[in-house]
DNA sequence: ATATTGTCTCCCATCATTGGAAGGTCAAGT
DNA sequence: ACTTGACCTTCCAATGATGGGAGACAATAT
């Protein structure tokens, strides 16, 4: 394919270096690199003296990582939204379906969040947050064990 | 204190070994041990064959550590709680103020996902999903940057 | 006596990211 | 020529909680 060239060669038909790379597309020098061992960034040329360098196609996917990555994909899952991406003849469905996975996954986590702070908001609220000692807190957690019937709290919690 | 003693022995004495431990506290058997290097539970008995041998008191606080996992508490939280658990003395409000802290950080990282979320939910609603390449989904993650020479305009979706 | 559990310690793996250090090479400015 | 800064590689470490496995020893049941 192409040849190894030189830096300020390279520069000039509108590659970059790392560095650049790394500020054009909000990735950390140190995360480029390493997208690159996972295989997410293909084959990257390379200098003469060994610098990597980037074609605005790189940066697009860096992008594309970075973008994926806010929004809570793992990296396995971006590996194939990336070759889905790269691929014309996708199905948008299989595109939907890793998205939908993915909804179904963050869903699942909001809930269980939203249990705790339902709990904790619970025993907070019936917690007199003063300089004595009686604290519902951590009578729960004391007895965590033996909530198999009601919640102790409630009965000792009339707000 | 105590000097080591056998197996049979500390069993008739009520102590239980760390399988009866995990079945009745929850906590598997590696975390038991884990838990016991992180400082939480304090000294461990042991036999003369270097068996963990368990006491009621130790069972009390693999049920608050159990119980505290389940609403999410970080082990340097839990070795917070414990350490007011086991003072008398303690204040509620410093209970209290350790929980508040903690139902704002899970506020905070349910916020972060539910904003995933909604920017999926509303990318999802607008892809087909069908057998055609077009995909909004996709378009996002790109930020514009198509690769594969698509419309632009198939990103607009008005729901 | 033996077979089967149970337990011991120690090491490694996850997941994504970041950091550092060591030991070099290279590019650009003075 | 020289300095400075950017880059190169490789290795190691840590996060936080958990699990798995190896190899050795102990307890129990047959």
């Amino acid at each position: 394919m192409s040849l190894t060239i030189e830096h300020a060669q390279a520069l000039s038909e509108g590659l970059v270096d790392i560095g650049t790379a790394a500020e054009a597309s909000g990735v950390s020098i140190k995360m480029i690199r390493h997208y690159e061992t996972l295989g997410l960034l293909g084959n990257v040329p390379r200098t003469a003296t060994n610098y990597r360098m980037y074609q605005p196609q790189h940066l697009h996917v860096l992008r594309f990582i970075a973008r994926s990555r806010k929004l809570g994909f793992s990296i396995e899952e971006i590996r194939a939204l990336l070759g889905l991406w790269q691929d014309r003849q996708r199905p948008s469905a299989a595109v939907k379906e890793i998205a939908a996975a993915h909804i179904h996954d963050l869903q699942a986590r909001i809930a269980e969040l939203q249990g705790m702070v339902d709990t904790l908001s619970q025993l907070t609220g019936c917690c007199a947050g003063d300089s004595r000692p009686e604290c519902p807190i951590l009578a729960d957690l004391a007895g965590g064990a033996d909530l198999t019937g009601g919640d102790p709290l409630m009965t000792a919690c009339h707000t």
